[in-house]
RNA sequence: GUCCCAGUAGCUCAGCUGGAUAGAGCAACAGCCUUCUAAGCUGUGGGUCGCAGGUUCGAAUCCUGCCUGGGACGCCA
């Protein structure tokens, strides 16, 4: 807990406890204590509306019970300078004015681990995100699920939450083998055949490109082969390849998972059988297949688990895959999935009930869908088509840190336009510019301080930090645990884009206001110093849960 | 027809576990470089928070209905 938090819970107790003096209400009535800071600063530095929610229980007018408080309010034990009553009965408290000045050393101190807490209680996340199948590239729509999941990790990981990274391989199943057949299709058009793509195929030029590989390496080789011989080789072959390329293009991405969980274990170890004998009471046969009574817990339908030729649905290892997960004792698990996917959510938490788990365990994040416009057109997005944007193609225009940065801006509910011509142009629209910006302006500063041996001073005297612009910049640094833990309790890493934007915007702002280095005021100039250097920590402490870089100079 | 997401400034979006005068970026307009990086800053204008009810001291926020846009409703994955 630092300085800043003790003083806040250090008010709210001084709050509590002339609530009870007052004998507005009793202990057990007070609710929970909400301290927000206000936006307006006329408004104080804290403000309760507890005299509002006691109204009901005091049976008095908010504004009375708010005088009442103030009237036995300890200031002297809470720090406060000034307690006033507005509004419709707020009670506002402007703070003695050196605390806010405190947080500079600590930002110093804590270094890296600034915005770091334990707000997640060590509690276990695993979240499973990507898994995209090998059957062609990552492109936009990957990418924002891809970014978003890792950032939503960082943020978890960063708030004192255990969290694994998961990546579910979907290399079993009817996808692989469309996989094979589109495969042999351009292997033998390479070969000059005129042979139809499989209508389910894969259109990507990624198969095309494996298909001339296959000649390259093996001639006419596996024409005259047994068909099903060549099948599996050209399975072997492409999932191999696809799924090199997708771990190539993850990495450049900047995303790394703890494990890479393969859908053929399930069958190898004979878990999907395990699990259908598990839920075998809710399941019957119809058809000549076997379904899934999941409306039991709610669902639209009921599912098909084996269908009629007897082979699994894609449902049926997806459920054995959860069951593995929740076996392997995690406290949550998330799944980041595309909007294309919002009704399969039903059906897997039926399963999981069925499988006798708590669903409260279970949750899946949405990522809406993204709207791409290159030439100022909208281009559809299509795998069967192939004419997507590539996540490489993408990176090798615009730049990792644009890229994250850009998809995470934005709540993963929102519709995210994406405009690659923008995008292209680097032109400084680019919010993350702007970020960067403010820390290689700092560090300049702070190599310029070095040139005149004014290098910085653990005893710089924070108390001096009393400039408009100075408070801002202090208010928005203290901010940043709380905003940390917050995007990991709602699960909405675009906070942290949000604050890194803000503590950007208030630093460009001070630095046009006011002069940090200046020989005339060596005190000041030491202690603005030591804030430069808490916004740089604190801006680079964002950007690296971001992913994004921070650069020395730009 | 059912379900999910969205609807807030000209555009793109924050704000949504109810709180004070609804915010930001871009665009428009007017200023700021002999001074630590002008990829920056300062100011101005711009709003029936989709519509209609309801809940209460108080609603952009919660509830109901409707409208509009996007997505999903396979023995595909």
């Amino acid at each position: 807990m630092n300085v800043l938090e003790q003083t806040e819970e250090t008010l709210k107790q001084q709050i509590r406890d002339a609530v009870l003096r007052a004998g507005l209400a009793s202990e057990e009535e007070i609710p929970e204590m909400v301290l927000e800071k206000p936006k307006d600063k006329r408004h104080g530095d804290f403000a309760t509306n507890i005299a509002m929610q006691l109204a009901r229980v005091a049976k008095k007018a908010p504004r009375q019970i708010a005088e009442e408080l103030v009237n036995v309010f300890d200031r002297v034990k809470a720090s406060v300078e000034k307690v006033e009553i507005a509004g419709p009965g707020f009670i506002n408290f402007f703070m003695k004015e050196d605390f806010l000045g405190s947080i500079v050393p600590n930002i110093l101190q804590e270094g890296e681990a600034y915005g770091r807490s334990r707000a997640g209680n060590n509690e276990r996340v695993q979240v499973e995100f990507v898994s995209v199948n090998p059957t062609g590239d990552l492109h936009l729509g990957h990418a924002r699920g891809a970014a978003f999941g890792d950032v939503l990790c960082n943020v978890f990981d960063a708030a004192g939450y255990r969290v694994e990274r998961e990546y579910y391989i979907n290399d079993a199943g009817n996808q692989i083998d469309n996989l094979a057949l589109s495969i042999e299709a351009r292997y033998l058009q390479a070969l000059g055949q005129d042979v139809p793509m499989p209508e389910d195929g894969y259109f990507g030029e990624d198969i095309t490109e494996i298909g001339k590989q296959l000649r390259e390496e093996y001639g006419e080789q596996w024409v005259q082969k047994d068909r099903e011989e060549r099948l599996a080789f050209f399975k072997e072959y492409g999932l191999s390849y696809e799924l090199g390329k997708i771990k190539e293009d993850l990495q450049a991405f900047k995303v790394h998972f703890d494990s890479w969980f393969s859908e053929r274990s399930l069958y190898k170890e004979n878990k999907i059988g395990e699990t259908l004998e598990k839920i075998a009471t809710y399941t019957y046969e119809k058809d000549g297949a076997t379904w899934f009574r999941s409306t039991e817990f709610g669902d639209d339908k009921d599912r098909v688990l084996i269908k009629q030729d007897g082979t699994y649905t894609y449902l049926t290892p997806d459920i054995a895959y959860h069951k593995n997960k929740l076996d392997r004792g995690f406290d949550q698990i998330i799944n980041v999935w595309g909007a294309d996917h919002h009704g399969y959510i039903p059906r897997m938490r039926a399963a999981i009930q069925a499988l006798g788990y708590p669903a409260e365990k279970f949750s899946v994040k949405i990522v809406q869908m993204v709207n791409l416009f290159a030439d100022g057109e909208k281009v559809r997005m299509s795998k069967r088509t192939g004419k997507a944007v590539a996540l490489r193609e993408l990176i090798e225009e615009v730049g990792v840190d644009a890229v994250r940065y850009y998809f995470v801006m934005r709540s993963n509910d929102s519709q995210l336009d994406f405009d690659m011509d923008l995008a292209r142009s680097e032109s400084n629209d680019n919010p993350v510019f702007y970020v960067q910006y403010a820390h290689a302006r700092i560090c300049t500063m702070l190599k310029q301080a070095e040139g005149k041996g004014l290098s910085f001073d653990c005893d710089a005297d924070v108390s001096l930090l009393t400039a408009e612009k100075e408070t801002d910049l202090l208010k928005k640094l203290a901010a940043f645990p709380q905003v940390i833990a917050d995007a990991a309790r709602m699960q909405t890493p675009h906070k942290v884009t949000q604050y890194v934007f803000d503590l950007a915007s208030l630093l460009h702002s001070f630095y046009n206001a006011e002069k940090v280095l200046d020989t005339d005021h060596l005190e000041r100039t030491k202690a603005r110093i030591a804030l430069m250097q808490a916004v740089k920590i604190t801006l680079a402490n964002g950007l690296r849960v971001l992913g994004v870089t921070a650069p020395e100079k730009m």
